[in-house]
DNA sequence: CTGGGGAGGGGGCCC
DNA sequence: CGGGCCCCCTCCCCA
């Protein structure tokens, strides 16, 4: 079944302007998603960020130890990517916390959680993420945990809110009237009908693509990227997958023909 | 083997 | 507190 059909029929809804996700911030910023137009990024607050920042994307594995090591190593951890973390801490500002980023040193002006160091603009948006971030860090305040607990897995949650949610993953809610397909929550079974209606929301500024789900589309984006956002240590290769990185190097091109 | 699209899942934040 | 939305990630499959 090819998948190449992908022409840009028609829009029923909104239609995100992602050329302007383009043009904000230069060609490499193709794949930025536009809430972040380089706010994951590091921003200049020390020596590191600058192996990132200026070239654009460039997810230079050298410099992201949670990602690729030379030595032999088994799958990088969910770090992911984007665990800049290690190579920069300024992104507290913009992602108000939305980032897993670890704590940053920041000055104390802000709303900061006293486990985490995170720290946020209000204290509403502080004491929400109290309640649900810092259970993950199993030593923290450890009597002032909830600890509600899924009846169906082993998960633990700080919030019966966040619980909750866990639970729709299980119970599957959310049905497919065509189909019958269950899903854990609305805008799911709203892109999964898409596949249905054909409706792609999402276009490419570079092309005719379109696409019915964003990040789809983001992970496009990269194609049309001349330097993509995984970068190999050892060839200094560009892949605009992590998981296209990740072959490479486990097909041995460099440093960790481990497996 | 590589590149890329399709589809789906989960955690988190904002309103 | 719940809905909506976001981002990131992963798996599968195909060219």
């Amino acid at each position: 079944m090819p998948r190449s059909f992908l022409v840009k029929k028609y829009f029923t809804s909104k239609k995100p302007n992602y050329s302007e996700l383009e043009s904000q911030s230069g060609p490499l910023s193709a794949g930025v998603p536009e809430r972040y137009p380089l706010a994951e990024l590091p921003t200049g607050e020390n020596g590191l960020s600058t192996a990132c920042c200026p070239a654009g994307l460039v997810w230079d594995v050298s410099i992201l130890p949670g990602l690729y090591t030379p030595e032999p190593v088994s799958i990088p951890s969910p770090t992911g990517p984007l665990d800049l973390s290690s190579s920069h801490s300024s992104s507290s500002e913009e992602d108000e916390g939305r980032s897993s980023d670890p704590p940053s040193p920041e000055p104390a002006e802000r709303h900061q959680c006293p486990n985490c160091g995170k720290s946020y603009g209000g204290p509403a948006a502080l004491s929400r993420h109290r309640l649900s971030c810092c259970g993950k860090d199993e030593a923290a305040a450890p009597a002032t945990r909830p600890a509600f607990r899924c009846k169906h897995c082993t998960k633990e949650y700080n919030s019966l809110g966040a619980l909750k949610m866990h639970i729709r993953s299980h119970t599957l809610p959310c049905v497919c009237a065509t189909c019958g397909k269950a899903f854990s929550r609305p805008w799911l079974l709203r892109g999964h009908i898409r596949t249905h209606t054909g409706e792609r929301p999402f276009s490419c500024p570079h092309c005719s693509r379109a696409f019915a789900d964003r990040s789809n589309l983001r992970a496009h984006l990269q194609t049309h990227s001349e330097v993509k956002k995984y970068q190999c240590a050892g060839c200094s290769r560009t892949f605009s997958r992590m998981s296209l990185l990740h072959k490479h190097t486990v097909a041995g091109c460099c440093s960790s023909p481990s497996s």
